[in-house]
DNA sequence: AGCACGCCGACT
DNA sequence: GTCGGCGTGCTC
């Protein structure tokens, strides 16, 4: 780039100085500096050096200071990192999230990037003269340590010598006595977790774990086997945050043969092996067509659009979505497909890879970092025609995109949430406008705010009624629980949903239970004080979890040693008190169900069937869902019992029974879209039954037969929920009639919080009021947030229900840079525009 | 976030 | 009179 001076972004400025800078183009640097390119600048007062993406050129060699007197450029430094320069519509992505998320340009290029490519830049010191010649015994100790030590990186004396080493570099490099290098630290390709399983009977290790066998004498050790035993396998991560164990401490266990050490070896691609699939069989319904030819139409219309492709479970909305890939490849234009969870959507993912082989890549969330990285130098060097992945796939480095498909667009898992907190359906709208390309969004239960769009005509509705071939909607039963319990059942299962897994099993066939409640019982609460026993770290309750395998009594005594109360957000774990820790009591009951509970009660109703349990406990190891998915397509068991991730993925023929255990636990989060959720989730469930040629049944336990979302859903009537929900939403100001911002105080220290809380929201309603007069912007709260504490942290939140626009954003922006300087060191505030809860 | 400038209290 | 506390404001 031939031009005086380049306008660069700092990456990592902090929120309120993150802004463009400009800096002297040298010469020698011109040929290799590009816009995109990655470069190194000196930075603040002390010249520290930064990475910086350059963004555009200038010709002035001068620039403005605050105090208005002119100002010389400093000159760029270095060009590094070259294989990632950044593509113009890269950049143009790095500025859509900045202003989308209200995050730094920083964080929106390591979005961009694969995982963590480069973190920073890693500050080496060397020592450069053969005698020090200096004046403090400070500093003659650190130059000392270089001399002996070589190069030293700062982290590594910071830990030395502490924070004040930094004056020490400053004052010897002064003197000439030692000097700083940088270089970009890359994460390392070659992590590779470590986990251990037990090497003994499973009675041994509970002994040895309960000191019955004198085997293990510390403490900490009988915890690790413990917790090995009870979860099957463990990580070695997993461990050192759970029980603070060391490295040391389990090689000992190994070197006593109680355990075994495995290295992540099968990390690699497990979709790399797929077979092909013949290119044909892809038939089309009439209905199909038609759905077809319209999205044809509008993807032909060369003009940026989106399509929401509606229809029922089993109605072929896969076969018109590869109709449509097929069309694009043609054109030589290229497709990003997303799916919400690679595991949960194998027969998506198998299907696409089957037809389209090598020109496949699969971005999925157990890629290490090396492979990650790879897939992305494979996709940018137009290696790859169709990229299918989870969210972050939308930013897939594919050129000349015709398409980005969408599938169960209404999933939660499309939205980010760590910082930057994109929803990908915002970023694949930049990118199809950028392409002029198409957006196809398909679901059987749209998000309101999509169907609404929809309505409006800003989306193309085009719908798919008939469900294909033989299949047909199962036949669906409401069972009354209070019924149940008055006439004395205090079982979670009731007589009916028994008889009917019952039936299934003696036909042959197979049964899904859906429970989206983990463990084995909600909560430890005392009869006589009515004391519930809560996380330490988290204003929550203890779930209780039993050991695998073990049957489980009723009361705490029978219970402690049986299992732990964990805590559902940090992971916390702790024995069973028998003894009510408030009052001294032993009346301590257990209340509430989850699916460890129903699982033994499954199996003793049902011995013979096989139960398999599916949920976050059973799922910790790699490729567990593959596994549980596969031995029950297999049919080795005939039931399969789990949270969410039953609802979606796999078709079972041989499945004709589909409960639902609890259908109400989902209404009655204090959530806006707690119905919305509900009402998608006991579709799919439904939705897995019958889809062989045995009729389907359904069976919908709930406490509220009369509650209208639960009969909309057990009528699978998407358009009447729609149509009564979008009404609750707008006489309530809920989105899609306007948009939500979550803006959250987080601190350690509950009474500086609770202090600084007052006066910075104060700040925040001034500054809405005194910017919007004219338009609406609310706000509410501060109020604590529905879960207070949570990992010894404590959460305040406001909220503001606002139009999104040039000006709100501007307003948001503003918050993120002024707020962080009045507020305490211990608080420190988020935000997130559209949360996909709240 | 660093880093320097600047304006007040405990020391020689 | 000076050293040093950390409040305030800027970073091309």
């Amino acid at each position: 780039m031939r031009k005086a001076s380049v306008k660069v972004r700092i990456l990592d400025a902090p929120f309120a100085a993150d802004s463009e800078y400009r800096y002297l183009l040298p010469d020698p640097l011109a040929d290799s500096v590009e816009v995109g390119s990655f470069v190194t600048v000196p930075f603040g007062r002390g010249d520290r050096r930064h990475l910086a993406v350059v963004v555009g050129g200038s010709d002035e060699a001068e620039y403005a200071a605050a105090d208005g007197r002119k100002k010389e450029l400093k000159p760029v430094l270095s060009v590094t990192q070259e294989r990632f320069a950044l593509s113009e519509e890269q950049l143009g992505l790095c500025s859509f999230l900045c202003s989308a998320t209200v995050c730094s340009f920083g964080d929106a290029v390591r979005t961009v990037l694969p995982g963590a490519a480069f973190s920073s830049l890693k500050e080496i010191w060397t020592a450069r003269a053969e005698e020090y010649t200096g004046e403090t015994s400070e500093d003659s100790h650190v130059f000392g340590f270089l001399r002996s030590n070589g190069s030293t990186p700062l982290t590594a004396l910071l830990r030395e010598f502490g924070p004040g080493v930094q004056d020490s570099l400053r004052r010897m490099r002064k003197a000439g006595l030692v000097a700083e290098d940088y270089e970009v630290s890359e994460s390392s390709n070659t992590r590779t977790a470590r986990y251990y399983t037990l090497n003994v009977s499973e009675s041994e290790a509970s002994d040895m774990a309960s000191g019955i066998s004198h085997v293990l004498r510390s403490a900490r050790q009988r915890a690790i086997v413990g917790y090995i035993l009870n979860n099957g396998k463990a990580g070695e991560d997993e461990l050192r945050r759970q029980l603070d164990a060391t490295r040391n401490q389990l090689l000992n266990l190994c070197a006593k043969n109680i355990i075994t050490e495995h290295s992540e070896e099968f990390f690699r691609d497990p979709y790399s092996m797929r077979g092909n699939r013949k290119p044909d069989e892809n038939v089309l319904s009439d209905e199909q067509k038609k759905a077809f030819g319209e999205i044809e139409d509008l993807y032909l219309s060369g003009e940026p659009r989106t399509a929401l492709l509606y229809g029922i479970t089993g109605s072929g909305k896969t076969r018109v979505i590869k109709a449509m890939v097929d069309r694009v490849l043609q054109d030589g234009r290229k497709v990003i497909i997303l799916v919400p969870e690679i595991s949960l959507t194998p027969q998506t993912v198998d299907f696409f890879c089957g037809y389209y082989g090598d020109r496949v890549s699969v971005i999925h969330s157990s890629l290490s970092a090396g492979e990650r990285f790879d897939a992305y130098r494979k996709i940018a060097s137009g290696g790859s025609d169709v990229v299918i992945g989870t969210r972050s796939a939308v930013f897939a480095p594919l050129k000349n995109i015709g398409m980005i498909v969408i599938d169960e667009e209404q999933e939660h898992t499309y939205k980010s949430d760590t910082s930057p907190k994109y929803h990908a359906r915002d970023v694949a709208r930049f990118r199809v406008s950028e392409n002029n390309a198409l957006l196809l969004m398909a679901s059987a239960t749209p998000s309101l705010d999509s169907f609404y769009r929809a309505k409006q005509g800003k989306y193309s509705l085009i719908t798919l009624k008939g469900r294909y071939g033989n299949a047909k909607l199962p036949e669906i039963r409401v069972v009354d629980m209070r019924r149940e319990a008055s006439a004395g059942n205090l079982s979670p299962l009731s007589g009916e949903m028994m008889a009917a897994i019952g039936n299934a099993g003696k036909e042959g066939h197979q049964s899904i239970l859906f429970l989206n409640r983990r463990g084995y019982s909600n909560f430890e609460m005392c009869r006589m004080c009515g004391e519930v026993i809560e996380c330490p770290n988290c204003s929550v309750s203890l779930t209780f979890h039993a050991k695998a395998g073990v049957r489980v009594g009723e009361d705490a005594a029978s219970r402690s040693g049986k299992g732990y109360l964990i805590c559902h957000y940090c992971g916390y774990r702790q024995e069973v008190p028998v003894l009510c820790p408030s009052c001294g009591s032993d009346h301590m009951a257990f209340i509430g169900y989850g699916t460890q509970m129903v699982e033994r009660e499954l199996n003793s109703l049902f011995p013979s069937a096989g139960v398999l349990r599916m949920d976050n406990d059973t799922t910790g190891a790699k490729f567990s869902y593959e596994d549980l998915l596969g031995r029950f397509k297999r049919e080795e068991a005939g039931i399969l019992l789990g949270t969410q991730m039953v609802a979606k993925g796999h078709d079972f023929p041989n499945v004709t029974l589909v409960g639902v255990i609890d259908a109400d636990s989902m209404l009655h989060y204090g959530d806006y879209r707690a119905g919305e959720r509900t009402f998608s989730m006991i579709t799919q469930v439904v939705g897995r039954a019958g889809r062989g040629e045995h009729p389907g049944e359904a069976i919908i336990q709930t406490h509220m037969p009369d509650n209208e979302i639960i009969s909309l859903a057990c009528n699978q009537d998407y358009e009447a929920f729609y149509e009564k929900e979008i009404a609750v939403r707008k006489s309530y100001l809920f989105p899609p009639f306007c948009d939500m911002v979550l803006l959250t105080f987080t601190g350690t220290d509950e009474t500086e919080l609770n202090c600084a809380v007052g006066p910075a929201a104060e700040a925040v309603s001034k500054m809405v009021r005194t910017d919007f007069t004219d338009t609406p912007v609310i706000a509410f709260g501060p109020f604590e947030a529905p879960v207070y504490k949570m990992d010894e942290k404590f959460r305040i939140r406001m909220v503001l229900k606002c139009r999104l626009g040039k000006r709100t954003r501007e307003l948001l922006s503003k918050i993120m840079r002024e707020l962080p300087q009045s507020l305490p060191k211990t608080v420190s505030i988020s935000m997130d525009i559209n949360p996909s809860s709240i």
